[in-house]
DNA sequence: ACTACCTTGTGAAACGTTTCATCCGCCCGT
DNA sequence: ACGGGCGGATGAAACGTTTCACAAGGTAGT
């Protein structure tokens, strides 16, 4: 099976290398009887198109490339999945990078793509301040559009979920069941969405009416295992000094946090409320079934790929838009008020 | 900020073409000075390499595929990060497509990968039989390694888990409580770790002195909405002819049927045991934690690249190896032996 | 019969690398 | 003083596409 390109094809064929290329790109500019000859002459050689050369004479691919902060997140795979289903409807390929919440490994990605020449880019950038790297890709005129993350410093598309806001959901929601001692548990406070929603549980405690108070508790990692060291942490507090609930900035943590506390002798939610955050599938399968707040994952990934493919076959300037969903408060059996 | 590539890169520097392509490649053969003078234009340019004229040149990329059946399913995002850790030591970079069990869809996949010329290929095939499209890659030259699944008709690389030897044990597990009656819930029946499962489980059956019924319950799809289906088939049965524990192909379904039998008002262990399969993280913080058969996940997927990575970068003749691994049970509080 | 136009097809140039044969000085040993 | 080696640098060719200006031949209108 020869592996060579065109060429072959053309010469069996009897046309011209032109001809052939026409076949594959505007089928409609050929005679029908040559354009027979030549996809006969195509899959008796089992010819394959060549992207490498193809895309280094177009200059650009048709790959797109989505960074993620954990692949393991239930949150990031649906996110992907609706981003995936657009770009392919689009006919192009995504490809999903994990930077694991590590810049080096984030940069290196970013690195890779760049000399890929990828045709755009979907990111959930590890850290918030400007972003050199970031800067470089959209000066050379790569699309990007920032997921789950105000765009910032960068002047580009975002789509996010307002994270205050949910914040401010999940805490109003435990001040109103009566707690006056709530514990945050997230990390690392320079991710964006930890940070607001924080703030925006602080925010809608101030609001209540003072006298509650939101102690943090930082974690290392968005994930099960952080949220089982943040348990044990909390565990070992005397009554008094121990916080009657817990929001989390995070299903995975939450469900690290159930288990921990599980294990540290306290039970969900007589001796302590627990609040989540994603509404991830298996939210609501845990032990105790989550009560978390919800975000629209799917469609946040869908939309950016909207957003990014419009901005990609733009030729003129085009207008920087940021869409913001708005998250959901979803009760379950995870809360209570607190015991007297 | 000039796109342009090497060539203006060298005019800055005042050398040829070729002492820059040395640089880049091969640094060590050229002078200090001079390699100096081109390290400099490079970033003052801002230059960065252009993959696709590198590869077209080439031959092939540094770029592996993993094709998975679900990336949503934690057992996959697991094996890809190990595979993942291997690619990226090796300097490369691996791409996730996500088949989600549609032949179509694979196939599609198949066809971009081929026209990329990936340097290699792991892959866990939606359908068993002869796969016309992964011969081709081969026959192109592309090392394919079969993850999760023994290498069948194709004569490649392959990394597995003894599948009839975790349906074995699960089974055996429940046998030995004294159950009588089992169902086996799990599908499409033409998925091969679907069907091993099933057979390692009455293959133990059988073994363990007759008597013991196992009723399939056959599924659309391994998730947790089709778990929570077959689990109301399970609860409309009279509690005579109901089983007494249920096997799940799959942790994903397995949470779906407990949450499904919790709806209609079975508990388990107390009236219905459930085991699971693939140990995820999930299983251990579901509302009963589960009892399942643990894979080497992040294993497979690390031994699956190394075994890819090999295979390319062997020019003769390569022998292929079949490694497979052993399961675990992990018992917890989901099993428990049935009511009289 | 002449021009104008349309449809098909052609072949060379260009995309940005890498590779390879070659070349240029220069030092060393004789 | 001369050939041999050697470290460094060169430049053209090749990789497989796509594009574009152009040619060949046919049709139609005048």
């Amino acid at each position: 099976m020869a592996v060579t390109g065109i060429k072959e094809v053309a010469r069996r064929a009897g046309v011209s290398l032109g001809t052939v290329s026409n076949v594959l790109n505007r089928p409609d500019s050929v005679a029908p009887a040559t354009r027979k000859r030549v996809l006969d002459a195509i899959d008796e050689l089992g010819y394959v198109r060549n992207d490498s050369a193809r895309h280094l004479r177009a200059g650009s691919s048709r790959t797109v490339a989505i960074v993620v902060l954990d692949v393991s997140n239930p949150f990031f795979t649906d996110v992907v999945q609706g981003a995936e289903a657009v770009v392919e409807a689009a006919g192009g390929m995504l490809v999903v990078c994990n930077s694991g919440q590590d810049p080096a490994r984030e940069g290196r990605h970013l690195a890779t793509l760049e000399e890929q020449r990828v045709r755009g880019l979907l990111i959930t950038p590890v850290e918030n301040g400007r972003h050199e790297r970031l800067e470089r890709l959209v000066e050379r005129g790569i699309p990007v559009v920032l997921v789950d993350r105000g765009s910032g410093q960068l002047n580009r598309c975002s789509v996010a979920v307002d994270d205050v806001l949910g914040g401010r959901l999940a805490a109003a929601h435990l001040a109103e069941l009566g707690h006056r001692h709530i514990a945050f548990v997230g990390g690392p406070a320079s991710i964006a969405q930890v940070a607001d929603r924080h703030a925006g549980a602080a925010a809608a405690l101030a609001e209540h009416g003072g006298g509650v108070e939101l102690e943090v508790f930082e974690t290392k990692a968005l994930s099960v295992t952080a949220g089982r060291q943040a348990a044990e942490d909390i565990c070992v507090l005397p009554r008094g000094r121990r916080p009657t609930a817990v929001f989390c900035a995070n299903d995975l943590l939450a469900l690290g946090v159930l288990q921990g506390l599980t294990i540290g002798g306290l039970r969900v939610p007589e001796d302590i409320a627990l609040v989540g955050y994603d509404d991830i599938d298996f939210a609501a399968a845990a032990a105790v079934p989550l009560t978390s707040v919800r975000q629209p994952r799917e469609q946040l990934g869908r939309t950016a790929a909207q957003l990014l493919l419009e901005e990609a076959d733009t030729d003129t300037a085009h207008g920087h838009r940021h869409v913001v969903f708005q998250p959901q408060l979803v009760v379950r059996q995870s809360t209570a008020a607190p015991r007297r």
